[in-house]
DNA sequence: GGTTGTCTACTTATAGGTAGGTAATGAGGG
DNA sequence: CCCTCATTACCTACCTATAAGTAGACAACC
């Protein structure tokens, strides 16, 4: 239980910081203490290791933004807000939001794992489009024609700016690609 | 020669679609059919090989911004032609423009890959912030107002989109995310 | 006394890379 | 004109490291 907690921290570090297939059961056994095959024994595959960073990444983001939501009233505060949520996933460029992480993982994923990253993806689309919408009638972000479209492209640009700020190795990069979504929130 | 310039077409068609280590030299061989062994010759390391690629996807790169800039007269014009860029090297969601699948390599690149991979991103970046500045002037791009911080913030759209895109599974992701970047073109 | 969690020791597959040999080409000197 | 000799481009066969995953023993604890 507490031993399946580490592992599923250590696991979304590493993966967070060099990609679900940038680590092994070998950098988890360094990480956590226990031996590989008893890895194993909490997580039969690999397959199922990234099933459970999905869900549990998703819950808590889920939260996250409910959070936010309740916090902020307008639409400009809220996306400001939930730009942070990236940018403290970021972690000055050593890593990225999980999402993103696996979006660009180039192994085969489970289907499970695809259809949970698909839903966190769908579900905080919904969510911006939500705030995109609320722009419209609270007027907090510029430029607000449709809000969906709206949606998919702030996901894009923060994920897009989290890529490129870690392979350069420069999280300022990550700043200045995100500049002009800030400065549209009022 | 030929060889060569055959083994660069298919590991540049590999490293698209599945990323830089997502394909071994073992696939080459059976690409191009010839021996592990004989594509060590051409490229003695596979970050040898990373470097090849980069290079000559910067110059072919170049190349293309610069028919643009002849091409089209407006600013608008030549933005949308640079994203028809992107929306080309997607092919339909199966494959990255080679800069983002490097962009998000986890294997460490041999720094001289890197540093060409920077200078890739710098060139895209110096054009597409001149692109904006003379949007600035001939008004073909609507809500300019920092030509630098315009070109990061596409650049990120626009890698970001392929990204989620291929992720999904569903090429329309790379449209619904890049619509209202070219909704500015005017 | 079985379930839980861990271990040692292993298998199998694949990765990047090397050693060393071999045909074919082509230039220079006798 | 032919005989070296180096170069080019390929080969077979191998090495070493590491990956995911398995078998089966062992202790502890309801």
């Amino acid at each position: 239980m507490d031993t399946k907690v580490q592992l599923l921290d250590s696991a979304e570090a590493l993966a967070r910081q060099r990609g679900f297939d940038g680590f092994s059961f070998a950098d988890l056994e360094a990480a956590v203490g226990i031996r590989k095959a008893s890895i194993h024994y909490h997580f039969p595959t690999k397959g199922d290791l990234s099933l459970a960073l999905m869900t549990r990444y998703t819950d808590v983001f889920a939260d996250r933004l409910r959070n936010i939501t309740t916090a902020h009233p307008t639409a400009g505060a809220r996306l400001l807000a939930c730009i942070d949520l990236y940018r403290q996933a970021h972690e000055g460029g050593r890593s990225l939001c999980l999402c993103t992480a696996f979006s660009v993982t180039q192994a085969a994923l489970p289907q499970a794992t695809s259809d949970a990253l698909d839903r966190f993806h769908r579900g905080v689309s919904t969510w911006l489009a939500a705030v995109f919408r609320l722009a419209l009638s609270d007027g907090t972000i510029r430029y607000v024609t449709d809000p969906q479209a709206e949606a998919a492209a702030a996901l894009a640009q923060v994920e897009g700016a989290q890529v490129m700020a870690r392979a350069a190795q420069d999280p300022s990069r990550f700043e200045a690609a995100i500049t002009t979504l800030r400065a549209r929130a009022i």
